[in-house]
RNA sequence: GGCUGGGUGGCAGAACACCGUAUGCAGCGGUUUGCAAAGCCGCCUAUGUUGGUUCGAAUCCAACCCCAGCCUCCA
């Protein structure tokens, strides 16, 4: 029985869904404008691995991750750069998915662009105006009118009058209420512009979210998720404009994942303590920021540094080494016991670093196994790959993990070399001369590499 | 200031009242090895503070201290 956080009740509830069997859920993507950073492939990862779970417990998913592909930033950044609208946000929507790849995300079902959306946005906006939650302001601009809509705050525990009181929140001549958000924002001169009701102008950022998740899930669904930071105000915004245009619910269960943080602060652009997923992945293989990622609780906050990483890489080789010797076991069924310990923890709110903590223990039963062709190896084995597919790890050969580059580096030491200094060894081996086999095996540890001797022969591996 | 969430061993990270203080990394001892490495066996160290409830608390309650986040664009 699968439990999830709900957001907006603030606590775990068994999750149903709307229609049995089926999951429909929709993710706040990215804007972009930008490379992705590691708090972004938290997202990814995160939302990846949850459908994964669903999936792999019988659901049928649909998943769909948008792409706001048009927003001040973008503007700006384009033209700074001195480059069209397009190219910039085509550049970064590619690096996007290269780094999803990397990462081992699968794609979602569906991908929706803000700009290839104009109809159900403007349809969105002009329903609110009929309904009378919106209004078109004194500069042109249409906003949506918080007061019409009591229950707003739900979701981020605000209320109204707090926020009104807060003092952070700017007056703006043009709206009634300063709680007021734009839905519709009138084009100034060189700005790219859509035909509307309201004059030539661009979609305000919360309102494509909901145009999109309804139009491609329906207006109510199962499940909708996004980065914690996005609780208030663009999901709370959210929830106003569908909930007020549709008349129905909106999503039932809302998921927010935790920060990545940096010494004990938020990563993120503004205070320029940022890692990009390329970055990283030019000293770390790209299954080691997975690893990191899911080690960890996604509601819990992850703190990002070379330690971790580190020890994220360390475990997780010491998984894939127990994997090393063993049979590809394909049509082997994975072992009852554990699949039904591994899913009562992914069950209770996608708890992965308890589900990891199986993985371990099943590579220690591999490790014990001294018949490696052995019936129970093999199953050790079967299951401990199958666990790995549902959270989008250890699918590579065991090998090649092991002795893949630390990045996209090129100046570590090659296979072929490595071979000549191990054949280079064993002669001296052979001839018993240690003190030759030693230095040669002592050089290769000063460059990263590591060796290993078994009767088989030498293997070796990357540190 | 308001509102959320949180403080567990050297580090990371579970458990959320009993029958197990997981799991990993690091460290230490043993085994193994020409010596190593990997593996295996074993060991070490923790529940922010002060009270309360209870037969029993990391787990519930209260106060306090500390941290992060949101209240403005942000995954």
């Amino acid at each position: 029985m699968l439990k999830i956080y709900n957001s907006l009740k603030r606590q775990k509830e068994t999750f149903k869904p709307i229609e049995p069997g089926k999951v429909r859920m929709y993710v706040c993507g990215m804007t972009v404008y930008d490379l992705c950073h590691i708090g972004h492939a938290r997202v990814m990862v995160v939302f990846d691995m949850i459908a994964r779970h669903l999936r792999n417990t019988g659901f049928e998913v649909e998943y769909v991750r948008n792409i706001t592909d048009i927003d001040d930033k973008i503007i700006n950044r384009a033209n700074e750069n001195n480059e069209s609208i397009t190219d910039l946000t085509e550049r970064f929507i590619t690096a996007m998915n290269e780094d999803s790849n990397a990462l081992g995300v699968v794609p979602p079902d569906v991908e929706p662009k803000a700009t290839e959306h104009m109809d159900q946005i403007i349809e969105m906006i002009t329903s609110l105006i009929d309904k009378k939650h919106a209004y078109v302001g004194k500069n042109k601009d249409v906003y949506f009118d918080v007061s019409s809509f009591e229950s707003y705050g739900e979701l981020s525990g605000k209320n109204t009058e707090e926020l009104r009181a807060g003092e952070r929140v700017e007056v703006q001549e043009d709206k009634d209420d300063p709680l007021d958000f734009v839905l519709w924002k009138s084009a100034k001169a060189d700005e790219p512009s859509w035909e509307s009701p309201w004059g030539k102008g661009r979609p305000g950022w919360h309102i494509e979210c909901s145009a999109m998740s309804t139009y491609c899930l329906g207006n109510h669904f199962d499940i909708h998720g996004g980065g914690q930071d996005l609780q208030f105000p663009h999901h709370e915004n959210e929830i106003a404009q569908s909930v007020c245009s549709t008349g129905e619910k909106f999503a039932n269960v809302w998921i927010h994942n935790g920060f990545v943080r940096v010494d004990e602060e938020k990563m993120s652009k503004s205070l320029g303590n940022f890692f990009t997923v390329r970055e990283v992945l030019k000293e770390y293989q790209p299954e080691v920021i997975r690893f990191f990622i899911l080690s960890s609780h996604y509601r819990s906050p992850l703190n990002y540094s070379t330690d971790n990483l580190e020890e994220a890489k360390s475990a997780l080789s010491g998984l894939y080494t127990s994997l090393r010797d063993t049979k590809d076991a394909e049509n082997i069924e994975p072992n009852k016991d554990y699949v039904e310990e591994f899913n009562s923890y992914m069950d209770d709110d996608f708890s992965t670093p308890k589900a990891i903590s199986v993985l371990h223990e099943l590579a220690k039963e591999l490790n014990r196994c001294t018949d490696k062709s052995s019936k129970e190896t093999i199953e050790f084995a079967a299951t401990l790959k199958y666990f790995g597919s549902v959270l989008g790890l250890l699918q590579d050969d065991p090998q090649a993990f092991l002795q893949a580059k630390m990045g996209s580096s090129d100046d570590e030491l090659g296979e072929v070399e490595i071979q000549k200094f191990i054949d280079d060894r064993s002669a001296a081996k052979t001839a018993k001369d240690y003190a030759k086999a030693d230095e040669i095996r002592d050089h290769l540890v000063s460059l990263g590499i590591s060796l290993e001797d078994s009767p088989q022969g030498t293997i070796w591996r990357r540190n």
